[in-house]
DNA sequence: CTAGTTAGGTACTAAATGGTACCGAATTAT
DNA sequence: ATAATTCGGTACCATTTAGTACCTAACTAG
């Protein structure tokens, strides 16, 4: 009953989280995000809040698609063994940084760190995704020969930590042979 | 011959160092930097070149006086064998999340994630400092009792990225118990 | 065909941004 | 004392910021 959209706000979403991930909340002005989403101010008042509930939703998103695809890789009982689908985890975390000429790393990482500490929604979202990964992780872990509990807890938390620290790393452009260095010492914990 | 300063220029870039260190570059407008320097525009642009010049010398800064400390404390025999350096070190960065309800993190990694993309100056003290502090844990490592130059090579790069792993983790409020759990793991690197 | 409704586009706003101009104040060399 | 010089402070500048107002375009229900 009246005049229909004429972009698809699931595109445009899209296109926000990924200018989002790559730059941050504050380097990405307005401007920016008309731009890649490629709607005018009008459009984008009309289909969405403002800039902080984009970015919020970005998170959902983010969520939603990356790290549920994460999670669903690590806990896939057909994707191998436990200890292969960690390590096959950290060889694409590898891959990603060496492919992106962009160096976007993990979304999450970056606005733990660039975001965590202002916006109380945000940090919740992030502190979320952070123990879905962890849990993610654990999952995986508790496949391992003589793995208790408490034990499981610890590894995966030792893999949470070396998986962001790998995307820090990514983000200072770290070479193929280091990134095979890091990953032979997240092996290392998994025996 | 003149008029003589009445602030102290190195306490205002140390101030500067830290907000910077705090929320980031963008984020921190000229007059936050004014308010937390204590001096004012006029004394600012005469004294500095410009915003992005003190944010280079605050990088400067950190790696002379903070990562100095750190590959420092990492190298010296007096503190300890290699390994209780090593483990040293992450104790007191788990420490330092739980004391600074500020959540600073790690300037170099946060600088990593934030700005690394930006400015090629900026990158470039970025990685000298990602190398000395990968040095510093190549020097402590190679104190352990049977490990060759490449395994301590590897071991230092995945000292490295779990490093990283913890500040981030830092930014997220980690719990003491997942601290604990992250060092655990670090000591089963050095084993 | 028309009235009603919503999308798209753009001119505009107030506030904030980094940076400059320029003034008076404080000091020193003469 | 005075000239020279540099500092501290502030008014100002152009630009950019996120967000709004409002008009026209496009569509649908009747």
């Amino acid at each position: 009953m009246a005049r229909p959209r004429e972009f698809d706000p699931d595109e445009a979403m899209d296109k926000a989280m990924r200018l989002f991930w790559d730059v941050g909340y504050e380097e990405a002005s307005l401007n920016d995000l008309l731009r890649v989403m490629q709607i005018t101010r009008g459009s984008f008042y009309k289909a969405f809040q403002d800039k902080n509930a984009v970015y919020l939703a970005a998170l959902d998103r983010y969520n939603e698609r990356v790290v549920s695809g994460t999670v669903g890789y690590l806990t896939d009982p057909n994707m191998g063994s436990g200890r292969a689908r960690i390590l096959g985890l950290f060889s694409k975390v590898a891959e990603a940084a060496h492919k992106d000429g962009d160096r976007l790393g993990c979304f999450l990482c970056n606005a733990l760190v660039d975001k965590a500490a202002a916006d109380r929604q945000a940090e919740a979202k992030l502190q979320a995704m952070v123990r879905r990964l962890e849990n993610a992780f654990f999952r995986a872990v508790g496949e391992l020969p003589e793995v208790d509990e408490t034990r499981a807890r610890e590894t995966a938390r030792g893999l949470l930590s070396a998986y962001f620290g790998l995307r820090v790393l990514g983000r200072a452009g770290l070479s193929r042979e280091m990134a095979g260095d890091c990953i032979r010492q997240v092996e290392r914990l998994l025996d």
